[in-house]
DNA sequence: GACATATGTCACCATGCGGTGATATCTTTA
DNA sequence: TAAAGATATCACCGCATGGTGACATATGTC
């Protein structure tokens, strides 16, 4: 008597594909502390085993993740989805459109809230991959967009406002109020954004 | 034959002190990852069992070792040591003042890091305890020096800059750069105060 | 149809964790 | 000095983890 129906398909592609959006849904569920070889497996209903010979281990599974991901929204998608109009605009609406669209994108996306606090930690190769597309997309973006505009102190101004507003939108994952700025509703965000926008039009009126 | 010679002391309040300066030194070594019963204990050269018996588990030790840290400037140090004398700046140099202290603050104090990290991560007794002295800090210090001024986004600007300066040193940990901002040196750090100092007097002189 | 290989399952190991009851030893009080 | 209470140690439990070798079953090839 056989031990058990044989209608498990056998396809490493398709097994390899489960694993990796395993690891997508338990870090979007529990953040990355859950992020284990036992928990993986289990979320993928497969045995973990899968993972040492496929990927050679977690962190080969963490860097396929990697590469699969939408974890960095693209200059399109900051540009609200049209870069000739934005190209177009000037520049304070520029900035302010891209801020609009910036909090959106990152806010949408909670794997990506999770890897950003993941850095705060401990450096990995997911973390280091966001890294490089972050830096790489976001000094593109500015090239393109903002570099000839010879404001100088204008890429520090927005580094400094993107750093605060990835702090507020992880944060805002476990708390409601920082330094009295509203994180959990969507009035809360409009208000940064316009507080963000006051900033920005500081800057480029002072000089 | 005795088993051991009988020379440890048995002091609760010594032994105490040293399962919570454990605390202090694995979550500035090791950050909050290596804060566990065991590793505590060990430390501490300890039993753990104590952790239990003085202070009910892990979450009491902690609360203990909350109430007994500096983990956030007082008044007079962000006024720079002179409360007075703070009081009577105008308010552009308040603020480029504050920043300056600010930033040292929270850069030489390396266990208050690790709870900025850690709050990102899993909310807990310590880093409701640092929010609590933190926010009360925070509004109190602005109530007493900034508050008359009559600048009604005023609040929402230096909260903002305030969680870009926390993300920045706490990131400053694990990457040298940010968006083209230097994290590791003394003069990275001071061109970030200038930054936000643009952004200070923007925001002052726009208004 | 028989074989080799790719794919997946299972049982197991050592380790570290949080947690607890029984025991030993020191300190204080009588 | 003897008893009583406080203080610290030890040995152990159950559980979850990362990791591995032996085995079972499906798939493709001749």
């Amino acid at each position: 008597m056989p031990k058990k129906q044989q209608l498990k398909i056998r396809d490493k592609q398709i097994t390899s594909r489960r694993l990796i959006s395993a690891v997508g849904s338990i870090l979007a569920k529990k953040g990355f502390k859950g992020v284990g070889v036992n928990a993986v497996a289990r979320e993928a209903g497969v045995d973990k085993v899968l993972i040492y010979r496929y990927f050679g281990g977690l962190p080969g599974l963490m860097a396929a993740f990697a590469k699969e991901g939408d974890f960095w929204p693209s200059d399109l998608e900051l540009a609200g989805g049209d870069l000739q109009a934005f190209s177009l605009l000037p520049l304070d609406e520029k900035l302010s459109l891209f801020t609009s669209t910036f909090i959106r994108a990152i806010r949408k996306r909670p794997i990506t809230q999770a890897i950003l606090a993941w850095e705060m930690i401990e450096p990995n190769d997911l973390t280091e991959e966001l890294e490089r597309v972050r830096e790489q997309g976001i000094s593109q973006f500015f090239q393109m967009f903002f570099l000839q505009e010879g404001e100088e102190d204008l890429q520090g101004v927005i580094s400094l406002i993107g750093a605060a507003l990835q702090y507020l939108i992880v944060r805002s994952n476990h708390i409601d109020l920082y330094g009295g700025l509203d994180l959990k509703t969507r009035e809360g965000w409009e208000h940064i954004e316009s507080v963000v926008n006051v900033v920005i039009n500081g800057v480029l009126k002072h000089n």
